[in-house]
RNA sequence: GGUCCCAUCGUCUAGUGGCCUAGGACACCGGCCUCUCACGUCGGAAACACGGGUUCGAGUCCCGUUGGGACCA
């Protein structure tokens, strides 16, 4: 499942476009008149769950709008439901395609596979403006004449009064429009009453509709605004539980009497909590890596960041590691929280070190080949054996917290040569190790099977001939072959390290010692210091 | 400013009126394991925002205050 081809399987195709071929939810005679009801998915008991991810291409695939789209695909596939992907790119300025390529590239990073899709907005404006054409012929919309600044002013002017801000209404009821000027539409909404949404997540929460402004659906310039578009969208896509963050709660009552007004029944809503920084502001940029993506780069293993996500705002009693499976199992909407909850980098780096020392070696070689490369330890090309790669990644896993880490641990596995790390060379390779060394080298050269279990043998006997603990050969050997002063277990790093570079390594750490004397020697007659 | 949401250790959370002397996890501190480091393991410090009610009994229900967040922009 690591290869993005094995993600994109279930799509029906990259660039799906509902008012195209696909026909399969949608088909142009639905757009308008009764056709409408009939022809959207129908509510009826025991339907299946269709729900959707729909990102706005004007960024990276986030930490919260990954999360987002890891709940509405948890909630599909516990489900066996459907899980469609939508491009939200009505505001063209900003959206990119580069974005929308790196939002598929981070969700088929993390293994959400979508069924359908993805879909993209600009590609369904007609079927927008078709709809609020039809909700200005019914009179449940109106065109509104106002200028923005004419808007702004007033908006300015209440505020400063102390009144709510909100649109007046005095295009309502308008005999005669004033000539020159391109109209928005504005959605004619209810001003008694009140609007209760039932939600999954919140229970029942209540809006007076007296607060709600006649929301503009139809800028002047022709282009569909978000609530709109939305609603449409979800009516046409079948949509029966739409699970997004809790900024759209607000929004939920608006889009509640579009649904209305077209006739529908609005689906179910479930508004998750927002992910903050450590600041306890909304998450972003300022707050570090928040990219999916950057995490892949920074040597996260997609299931560890997937889990991660899955336990904010969620939880099932103590469990803190699930699989993929039982996350699909065990997740319920009733078991997320309310509250906002503050990313926590450590606890996510604590995650991925339980994955790494939990996937096996095999897995964990070909995941950090490319992290060799950019460690410059290896060639782009270079040819590596993966049996051998896999032994030594196997003696480090349980050492490194990440790829990225792994891959610079691998260091004095791969390089020809090892940087003594200051301390350990002063303090290890000392005239008092030299004989150790040469007796060792002695030892390991003439050794049957260069094996880590003959090696530790090697070992026994050596401490015993000279009367030393196993530390005190352990250590100057680690830092003669490692150049640092921790690392796995000596036997196995010789093991895998081999005994030609062991020798050629240890022969280095004799030469270093022997110069130094010969240095010290020559600064004491030097300084006449010779006794 | 208006509307809406939220509130248990520093952080993620368990808790759905008596099982709570508030449990787990990360991080932190200490012990053990040990050729070093890590892993592991054992232990420690650490929270129900505040005030009123309801109830025999409240972290749990209600109201208010405070604080945070979101939306309107």
């Amino acid at each position: 499942m690591e290869s993005p081809a094995g993600a994109s399987r279930r799509h029906t195709g990259w660039w799906t476009s509902l008012s195209g071929g696909s026909g399969r939810i949608y088909s142009s005679r639905a757009i308008f008149g009764g056709t409408m009801h009939s022809s959207a998915v129908p509510r009826m008991a025991g339907e299946s769950v269709r729900v959707r991810f729909a990102p706005s291409p004007t960024g990276h695939l986030h930490i919260g709008g990954a999360r987002t789209a890891l709940f509405n695909w948890l909630f599909a596939r516990h489900n066996r439901g459907v899980f469609v992907l939508r491009i939200e790119d009505t505001d063209r300025t900003r959206s990119t395609e580069e974005y929308i390529e790196a939002i598929l590239e981070g969700m088929t990073w993390l293994g959400l596979d979508w069924d359908e899709g993805p879909y993209r907005q600009t590609e369904r404006m007609d079927i927008y403006r078709a709809h609020v054409e039809r909700l200005l012929e019914e009179g449940k919309a109106y065109r509104c004449y106002c200028r923005p600044e004419e808007l702004e002013a007033r908006r300015k002017e209440a505020l400063s009064r102390g009144l709510p801000a909100k649109y007046d209404g005095r295009c309502r009821e308008l005999r005669e429009p004033p000539a020159g000027r391109r109209p928005a539409v504005r959605f004619r909404m209810p001003q008694t009453g009140r609007t209760v949404v039932d939600d999954l997540i919140r229970g029942r929460v209540v809006f007076e509709n007296e607060q709600l402004d006649d929301l503009i659906i139809l800028r002047s310039d022709g282009t569909p605004t978000y609530n709109l578009v939305v609603v449409v969208d979800d009516v046409q896509m079948g949509i029966t539980h739409v699970i997004r963050g809790d900024d759209h709660l607000n929004n939920t009552p608006r889009q509640i009497h579009i649904y209305r007004a077209f006739g529908f029944e609005p689906p179910r809503f479930a508004h998750l909590p927002m992910i903050l920084g450590p600041d306890r502001t909304r998450l972003s940029k300022r707050h570090g890596a928040t990219a999916v993506l950057a995490y892949r780069d920074l040597g996260y293993l997609p299931e560890a960041l997937l889990n991660y996500l899955a336990r904010l705002g969620w939880s099932y009693g103590d469990q803190e590691i699930f699989t993929r499976e039982e996350l699909i199992e065990k997740f319920s909407l009733g078991n997320v929280g309310k509250a906002a909850a503050v990313f926590n980098p450590g606890k996510l780096l604590w995650l991925n070190g339980q994955y790494m020392k939990n996937t096996p070696p095999e897995r964990l070689a070909r995941l950090v080949r490319p992290f060799l490369v950019k460690e410059g330890l290896i060639a782009p090309d270079q040819h590596l054996d993966m049996g051998w790669l896999s032994r030594a990644v196997d003696t480090l896993k349980e050492r490194a917290k990440t790829l990225l880490e792994l891959a610079a641990l691998l260091r004095y596995y791969i390089a020809e040569d090892v940087e003594y790390d200051e301390k350990g060379r002063t303090r290890f390779l000392t005239e008092r190790a030299l004989p150790l060394l040469v007796d060792l080298k002695e030892g390991l050269a003439s050794l049957e099977d260069f094996t880590a279990s003959a090696i530790e043998g090697l070992f026994r006997s050596l401490i015993e001939r000279h009367g030393i603990k196993l530390k005190d050969l352990a250590q100057p050997v680690r830092v003669a072959v490692t150049g640092r002063t921790e690392s796995p277990g000596i036997f196995d790093v010789l093991e895998v390290l081999g005994r030609e570079k062991a020798l050629r390594r240890l022969q280095r750490a004799i030469d270093l010692i022997r110069e130094e004397r010969a240095v010290a020697g020559g600064a004491d007659r030097a300084s006449g210091a010779g006794g």
